[in-house]
DNA sequence: TTATTTATACCAACTAGTCTGTATAGTAGC
DNA sequence: GCTACTATACAGACTAGTTGGTATAAATAA
């Protein structure tokens, strides 16, 4: 076998993830993915037929990144209390403290950016990032609604609804963050929906 | 040919906003926003001197048209009450109001698709964007400040941060509504606002 | 052990079409 | 006579995608 070819497509989709974060799909050409990889045209077509067949491998593979990462702090938040709520806020406090490291402004969220232009997208990359915020739904709803069941919120709310929160804190932080150019803007957020979360079952000590 | 060139500056405008909230900036071409428009490209290069230009004027009548939104509505919400707490509840409620009423999933934020492609964009734009956030920030961040100063809500939060978060929920919502193709994200995540802000301040009644 | 085959991985150059922006000549209303 | 266009043509750069060929390394045959 020649060389590893894994490693080159490794490298097409990092220049490609980061350029379309930055400009755009529409707005990021294959020929400078190509420079920013150091690569030629031909290897290029060699690991994808077509552009949106890169578009798609590269929401492909941040979906699955995403889901592992969920599973991975759900299983530790898991293994740190029996108590769904507790685990819920625990894991709140997981992904917070990850937040807190970041201080590139310019990071986000594939599927957001993808999403605003969604009409050069096909049906395929659009259901892959329609499953992606599903799976939270269902990850995380389930944990709500195990809690919900437990102690009543102060506020007649439904658990899938209260799942979608956390993803569309995190997407409205993100936006946040990269028009106002500050990177607390995440953990900040997130200290909102943890607060938010702790009213609503009336964790809080006083 | 109408003598009012006014009128053909809104078209393109119209024209390349709709188009911008679907195929991204970059993924708009001039001739289709000809296309749109119904007008020829002599047309559109005597009102804007280049794309980057359309650009600017696009996000500046965005800008100017969401404020004169948030300015009449927060004025509505002032006479309807004199207490801070209640004017940020009322206006929140005129807001969801607003949002129940559409059914367009392909709705979104203008500024929130530019920060995705942020590369792209001269600082004028990133300016007139970062600058329309900080502008809901300040006015509803001052009425947070009264909020708190009339009664200490029941985590330390600051006034801009309960602010922005606002406008967070609003740009998590657009993502989430046009990811999953539910027009009713919005109104749903603008209802976990107003249960957070209640629950802050303990205005609930038991 | 060496020679040949085979599949993978890749390169450089090219094609056909699209992009923004310019130019030019003419026209309709005030 | 000025403003606000229409209509068309076109330059130059950039676009996605194709082609024909090459390097590499493992498998196989001598």
């Amino acid at each position: 076998m020649p060389r590893s070819g894994a490693k080159t497509k490794q490298r097409i989709l990092d220049a490609a993830h980061e350029l379309v974060m930055g400009h755009g799909l529409s707005g990021t050409s294959i020929d400078r993915v190509l420079e920013k990889a150091e690569i030629t045209k031909g290897a290029f077509f060699y690991h994808f037929k077509t552009k949106a067949d890169l578009a798609q491998a590269l929401v492909q593979r941040y979906a699955e990144q995403d889901a592992a990462h969920l599973e991975a702090q759900m299983e530790r938040a898991e293994k740190l209390s029996r108590d769904p709520l507790q685990q819920i806020l625990i894991f709140i406090g997981l992904l917070q403290e990850e937040m807190e490291t970041l201080t590139d402004p310019s990071g986000g969220c594939l599927i957001a950016s993808y999403t605003y232009q969604f009409e050069e997208l096909g049906d395929d990359i659009k259901n892959i990032s329609a499953q992606s915020f599903l799976h939270w739904r269902q990850r995380l709803g389930d944990k709500f609604a195990a809690a919900i069941a437990h102690s009543p919120p102060r506020f007649p709310v439904s658990a899938t609804s209260l799942a979608d929160a956390l993803v569309s804190t995190f997407e409205g932080a993100f936006v946040m963050m990269r028009v106002l150019q500050e990177p607390k803007q995440l953990s900040q957020q997130l200290t909102h929906y943890r607060n938010y979360i702790e009213l609503l079952f009336d964790v809080v000590e006083s």
